[in-house]
DNA sequence: TAGATAAACTGGTAATACCACTTATCTCCT
DNA sequence: AGGAGATAAGTGGTATTACCAGTTTATCTA
């Protein structure tokens, strides 16, 4: 016979992230303490601290000795650790999977950023080109970093909020093949900015087939590199 | 001052995390008891629990009063679980922004199927194909979850693992829409069982270009429908 | 009034006991 | 000897108590 009861930690996890969700419990404001909680919900101290483990295991909420516990945004940066956490589970990605998934989403993002785009993204745009510029001949991380910032924000120009939050998902695999890619070559960095250039261009330009065969260029370019490095096989993970 | 230190049962839960990674403790395998694992990490039993309860609110272990814990596939199921669960913590999401996401990867899983496709796969599809077909005048759960299949079932033949992990993940907010795009009128199921078959040849004759179109027209009808109904701005979650 | 001190919070861990449920074992009856 | 039921052992679930370790707040002192 199967056990349909739930536990008492699993009913309140799901009561506590309810009230996360209703707003009842806002982003970033701090939620009663342990003791508090154990009175309100009727429940021992561990069970408490049973439900509570499972909102910080989710990310959810960020607890600290000492201090009250507060509700976290629930932003990307979170899938972004937790899809490759859970993908590694199951076999290895390679570079060659990771950029058939960017292919097929960012060639949209691309086109829906072109299409979408309101003066504000093209700025935000112009803005992280100009970081990413000033990065070039400075140290590896920051310049990669830009870069991943460059192409989510495209996907955020997109008017469709899945696209970046699949795209920091997806992040947590590519930085290091990115890093590969770039490594020590400013040359083939110079190149990728001339691609980005052109990217924002078809963008302010409102032209949704240019922005996307520029953005399919630019991913292909980087994935032949990766190719003729021998890389291509190199998990991501 | 910022505290370093992190709980001993956050550390424990990145080394059963670690255990199950590498394999020490299988999938489908049942790990040791409380009690023992109370002794082997050398900590009492909350903390040991808190640590297992993270794994349980990650879907990593299945645990049930009375029997031994076991460690779940860490499948797409999961995934499609939590990815809403997530999201729905930051705005809703609706039909058009999935359906743009599902356009942008499948219009590409439809091409690499064909390019990729082996025997097996082909067999598989008109398996599920001859599913849906006999589906088609049931119930509509079954109905939808065959179709769910089916578009699964061509990222698969795609060869990247990572595509039909996506959709999967997707589906927690696909079923409700597609429930209402087919909702008791069989002749849209039927026009959608055309536009099936259609593509699955298409990837049979190993024409790519071909496929994708086919696929998009599938996608991009029952959108259309969506917005006559006049649901498209509902919520899928 | 400013700084140091102390009290009152916060979460983290441990030990113990008991309950609820499952599984394996044993015993007894046929 | 074999099967069915009772029993015992093992599992996770919860509660209680106590104390530790940080943080914040209030208080007292110089």
């Amino acid at each position: 016979m199967a056990n349909g009861e739930k536990p008492a930690s699993m009913i309140l996890f799901e009561e506590m992230l309810d009230r996360i969700r209703t707003g009842q419990w806002p982003v970033g404001s701090r939620i009663p303490s342990e003791r508090v909680l154990m009175a309100e919900f009727g429940h021992s101290r561990v069970t408490i601290r049973e439900a509570l483990s499972m909102l910080r295991a989710l990310g959810i909420l960020s607890i600290s000795q000492g201090k009250a516990s507060v509700v976290q945004k629930m932003d990307a940066k979170l899938l972004g650790r937790l899809f490759p956490l859970m993908l590694s589970l199951e076999g290895e990605r390679t570079y060659q999977q990771i950029f058939e998934v960017r292919l097929s989403i960012e060639s949209r993002t691309a086109y829906l950023a072109a299409l979408n785009r309101t003066k504000q993204d093209i700025d935000e745009l112009e803005r992280v080109l100009a970081i990413l510029k000033s990065h070039l001949a400075q140290n590896i991380e920051q310049s990669l970093e830009s870069d991943l910032r460059f192409h989510i924000r495209i996907a955020k120009a997109s008017g469709n909020p899945l696209f970046p939050l699949l795209l920091e998902a997806l992040s947590g695999f590519v930085a290091y093949v990115q890093f590969l890619s770039c490594k020590g070559d400013q040359v083939r960095r110079e190149r990728a900015l001339h691609f980005h250039e052109s990217i924002v261009q078809a963008i302010r330009d409102q032209d949704p087939e240019r922005a996307r065969v520029e953005m399919e260029s630019h991913l292909r370019t980087s994935a032949d590199r990766m190719l003729k490095s021998g890389l291509l096989k190199k998990n991501s993970q």
